[in-house]
DNA sequence: ATGAAAGCGCTAACAG
DNA sequence: CTGTTAGCGCTTTCAT
């Protein structure tokens, strides 16, 4: 185990830099050499130390994942699995490791960990989770020029690559098709407003009320965390308007959860009393009872892309900033319309 | 950025080694000079290189996490985000980062992954998540002895530490309790049994009705992986038998999602018609309809705890193999019982 | 309290 | 095709 580079190049005869290029796959080495060398190598278990590799190339082969905090309650959404599902199928085969940022000493905030991570050199790139509307990330990022990419959008113009759905047409279409189902009063569940993607889907429900002539009120309209139980508080609010919603656009699958949950204990029934549109299309939205329709976002794609993206910043640093928008459709199941198919649904394209 | 102690330590009109002695918080230190380091270290922006750190110190201050390929497929269950939270809250407070091993070249199994990740000098320790009955990283990790930790447990007995659940006692104690409630034609939902999981889960369902003097029949049990597909189908299986079980036992809540599913679609009614008790007990667990029952093995606890435990195994290398039990209770919600309280559920202490 | 020097394990010219 | 040499940026004796 402890063995270096010449341990094995004395064991096969050699000088250390040929053992080196055997490890990296030199042309020019002999057959016999390369093959007495792999014996040797075998022999003691060698395995190269990345570190030292690593000081001399100044790459590590590894991305950073930057998990804006509290890191906890991050992790309490399945977006960020679904997110990472999607990295990581790309770096896995691109040859490169994921570090996830959360060294935390003594009041670290993200700002910190994320100079910490650029300093230290040990990632050649860094992906950011989810974008603030004031976010002090990203002026970072442009300031150390590092390959980066944003899944989300930067609130200003910047020179991040990014990597986002179009979470305003994406909210104006879940409105509208409540819409189209004849609902009037609809309500909107949303996250906390410093994120960019809130604000987002916000302006796209205001889009889709406005077209259809429908005065804006702000009683229908709740912010809450990402988080189930926000999402139960928040119905209770709503259900206790005057006059109640027949129908909701939840802004994160994880809010429509909760506002199921706050449905049932009134004694509304889902669909028949209550619409709920979700967002994301977590696999749980199908699982939900009923099946919950959603927004699908495709997650994964976002993750994925986000890795081709950086893992393109990293191999040609001179490409210029890349924006990607991916897709997003509805899938209609039965929390909508009892007509539904079960559990898969039936997807609308935009 | 690309500023290194050097050139702190001239515009300092100090030594590198002075500087590193400032960085490293070196108590020896005039505060004179301690504040004209650092203030030159603020002005160059300068963040020490940790790789270059690492070299000499031989530490990373990062654990590593090996997931079980096929990686993608692991994502897919909550389980992971569940442990991972519990890994990054303890690693966090720490000042540990997490690095996931996916590098993934041609072919590259499991075996070489974790190789790969010792040999590289990366990380200072290792968690792996769950065992093979014929595991053969746990050799690998006795060898090099790293400082390392199984969350499951070794199915032969070995030298290194882990932290489990008895997952024996777990399935027994969901099996008797469907037993309580009077049901004896109880199906076993499995995963894959090359896992070590499985295979305690199932061995307590058999030791459950063996004490209940009810014959083992192997038809009420199917196994499959651990996804809802796998479970629906498992389930469809089991009702499609000339006398259907009355009850589940799910040795994972995704599959006992999928059970559920199933049974829907076949038109049966829970509880009335069919009891379903799931395993894991993930926060979707009590958002199912009905809520599921569910035995809660406090994944983020297990993952807690591994983290404690990799972090002693660094820093006090001399401290013998640690190997902990974490408590399960079983969540009891409308998923076997009308009467059980909606969604929290009421929780059985074993 | 501070500096000089050696070296962690590897790669990359530059020779030959 | 292979060896020699000089670092990568940092820590750590050993002096002073």
């Amino acid at each position: 185990m402890g063995n270096n580079i010449k341990d094995v190049a004395s064991l096969a005869g050699v000088s250390p830099s040929t053992v080196s290029r055997v490890v990296a796959n030199h042309p020019r080495i002999s057959q016999e050499t390369r093959e007495r060398v792999r014996a040797a190598m075998k022999e003691l278990d060698y395995h190269p130390n990345a570190i030292a590799r690593s000081l001399v190339k100044k790459t590590s082969d590894t991305i950073g994942l930057l998990i804006p905090s509290p890191i906890d309650q991050f992790f309490l959404n399945p977006f960020f699995t679904e997110c990472l599902r999607g990295i990581t199928s790309v770096t896995q085969q691109a040859g490169y490791d994921v570090l996830l940022s959360t060294a935390n000493f003594t009041g670290f905030n993200d700002e910190t960990r994320l100079q910490h991570m650029l300093g230290s050199k040990r990632v050649d790139g860094v992906i950011l989770l989810s974008s603030k509307i004031h976010d002090p990330l990203i002026p970072i990022l442009e300031e150390n020029h590092v390959p980066s990419v944003l899944i989300g959008r930067p609130a200003v113009s910047s020179s991040i690559s990014w990597v986002n759905n179009d979470n305003q047409k994406a909210a104006y279409d879940a409105t509208t098709y409540l819409l189209q189902q004849g609902h009037h009063r609809i309500g909107f569940l949303g996250g906390s407003q410093d994120l960019v993607v809130s604000v987002d889907r916000l302006a796209g429900y205001h889009a889709a009320l406005r077209d259809a002539s429908i005065t804006l009120e702000s009683n229908l309209i709740v912010s809450a965390e990402f988080l189930e139980e926000g999402g139960y508080t928040g119905m209770m609010r709503l259900m206790a308007l005057a006059e109640r919603p027949t129908a909701i656009v939840a802004s994160d699958d994880v809010l429509g959860f909760g506002a199921m949950r706050a449905a049932g204990e009134l004694g509304y029934r889902i669909p028949e009393d209550l619409a709920i549109v979700g967002f994301n299309d977590i696999p749980l939205a199908k699982m939900a009872n009923p099946p919950m329709t959603s927004m699908n976002v495709h997650i994964d794609e976002l993750g994925k892309v986000a890795a081709e993206v950086i893992i393109e910043q990293i191999s040609q640093p001179s490409r210029g900033k890349r924006t990607v928008i991916i897709q997003h459709d509805l899938v209609i199941r039965r929390s909508c319309s009892s007509a539904a198919p079960p559990y898969f649904g039936s997807v609308i394209t935009s």
